[in-house]
DNA sequence: CAGGACTGTGATATCGTTCTCAGAAATCAC
DNA sequence: GTGATTTCTGAGAACGATATCACAGTCCTG
């Protein structure tokens, strides 16, 4: 009846078909010494042949590592994370890890569950861009358990866990400080309030150049999924409005240049702009648009290295404390008003 | 000395608590009757306390299903895979599923270690969007053993899987249609070669609309890494050259804006132009591109009930041949010569 | 050549869960 | 009241891999 016949190749039918014990093919699956050339050849020779794959439920279970990472990013649809996430699997496929992707979408709830969801499958180690402050009391306590982990471009206070983060200050300061040196003295600083660590950063770099600049900061702050557009367009029509906008992030980039569009605003004659966190399409967008690039790819690689690593060292608790923060680089385009400095990169 | 104590929260542990078998504790956990009213609310109220969670590699070496799906998708990148790949995870979550997402990056051998590796992880079921013919081997064994199977967007022929699809002819058909009702008479369809045969079902809406119109299809078509910018404006260059073109996809739409840009040939007026498959930024493009948009989250959601749906029924080979067909839409902007029929959508 | 160290091999216990079966108590049928 | 069913419960055997231990041989080393 039931087609679900046990079709599936144990060890056990390998070791028969060599007329061996079990723990011999064991050895030679992983590679471990005490096995004569011999039987090695002649083990992988019946591997091949029946082709066999060992269950990683029961390798998990017996208490070895599970070989899976798990990755915790905010979103799929933001490059930034998708590029993230691209380097991280393919690095720790290269190490012989798979990885558990995980979306949350900003969702708390949803960041919580999939945490906790980690120790019940055995993940060998956790890459995550922390979504939110709450999900910290479920990060520490894995921490607690020996769970190694390391944060991505974020990072949660009081989570003694390795770190790889950007040059958020440093960007921002130069983007800001670019502005202000082709003139621009009223620049609005728009963006989500302080989410996260990262766009902190990223204000106080603004703040800084401004400051340094003596010039006064001016922000326009709003919560996740409050419209930031119609808010922009609002400041521009104030008197004394800004000549410039300085846009915190991606989405938000996004937004204001929407509604620019929308009110039929130009750039960079009526306003310029620069925003935190560059992306494929800008360079081919109404007006390309000038912005800090983070090299979201290497931000991958270096975590999924670093947690690898404290994952090679034993529990290496000590070795989570490592932090590596990368520079940014201030992509020219038209939005800021200068010319383009280097040519339009071919999308081919 | 190691932190690695064993402080994980055993089965026996909360029966140990309760005073009472595992076996109880396990029927609590899973739902199953022949469990009193009282014992249900005593074990519970353990579980809670003492924070325990199963174990899933245990569970799933039991024989159990493992509760995972695996998803497949080309790349992350892509805006189109990612909505996709979203929505799957949403409706997998609610369903009490959890999904293993690869990237294969349209790498045949990425491609083929992920499956092989499905099997050893004891996965529930595949979605996938298959990137080569060459993994049909893989795909068509697991499918042999009784896996469940879902091919998303594309489908390969020769297996036996349930099928999501769009409605790639209609949908080109009718966007070459609405480039011929604007006048246009030589159309060049531009794209990767029958990669896949979604590819091949747009070409054929193209040629079908052509050749209903009495009028000479006419192609370029590459290979994937090879640049099709020059070739489209070389193509451009010709004696009496294309009024139009059609992109049979996303990654080509943008190459060829890209390239247009570059050479500063101007859109809809030196050359109208229709992509295949739209997303987020196209509205926002130096010139907004019309587009066919597809229903990637639909996409998604249908193709993960289709697969849970199975999953439930058993191993229900017969529910596998089914096969859904989305419908898809033409998005109006300005590439096309003809003004956008709806206001700009706020991107906020 | 005796004692030690290393190599090659297999029996057996074990990881945490669920399945099978069996027993005890309660309920029902007549 | 006796037998049959149903409810509630637990002991023990899996699932498939690996760690541990045990036991031959083999190779040194003095």
């Amino acid at each position: 009846m039931s087609m679900r016949s046990r079709s599936v190749v144990t060890i056990a039918d390998v070791a028969r078909a060599c007329g061996v014990g079990t723990m011999t093919v064991s050895r030679v699956i992983n590679g471990k010494k005490h096995v004569s050339e011999a039987m090695v050849r002649r083990v992988e020779e019946a591997i091949a042949r029946l082709n066999y794959q060992p269950n990683e439920a029961a390798r998990t279970l017996k208490g070895r590592t599970s070989r899976t990472l798990g990755l915790i990013v905010p979103s799929l649809s933001d490059p930034f994370f998708s590029q993230c996430a691209h380097a991280v699997q393919q690095v720790a496929a290269e190490q012989g890890y798979m990885t558990m992707l995980f979306a949350c979408e900003a969702s708390h709830s949803v960041e919580a569950e999939e945490l906790s969801q980690m120790r019940s499958r055995n993940i060998a180690g956790i890459l995550i861009v922390p979504s939110s402050e709450n999900s910290m009391e479920q990060l520490k306590e894995l921490r607690r358990s020996g769970m190694p982990v390391v944060m991505m471009d974020r990072t949660i206070a009081g989570i003694d866990a390795g770190e790889v983060m950007v040059e958020n200050l440093e960007g921002s300061f130069r983007a800001t400080n670019h502005l202000i040196d082709h003139g621009h003295r009223r620049i609005l600083c728009v963006g989500y309030d302080r989410e996260y660590n990262s766009i902190g950063q990223r204000m106080d770099g603004y703040r800084k150049a401004m400051q340094t600049a003596g010039l006064q900061p001016q922000y326009l702050l709003v919560k996740r999924g409050v419209p930031v557009g119609p808010r922009v367009v609002a400041a521009l029509r104030a008197v004394k409005p800004p000549t410039a906008i300085f846009s915190l992030n991606n989405v938000t980039s996004v937004a204001v240049l929407s509604a620019l569009k929308r009110e039929k605003i130009r750039i960079p004659e009526q306003v310029a702009m620069v925003g935190f966190d560059d992306f494929e399409l800008a360079s081919l967008l109404a007006v390309p648009l000038t912005a800090v690039r983070q090299p979201a790819a290497e931000l991958g690689r270096q975590a999924t290295r670093m947690l690898i690593d404290s994952l090679r060292s034993g529990s290496g608790n000590q070795q989570m404390s490592a932090r590596i923060v990368l520079p940014t680089e201030l992509i020219l385009r038209q939005s800021c008003g200068c010319e383009p400095l280097a040519q339009i990169t071919p999308l081919d």
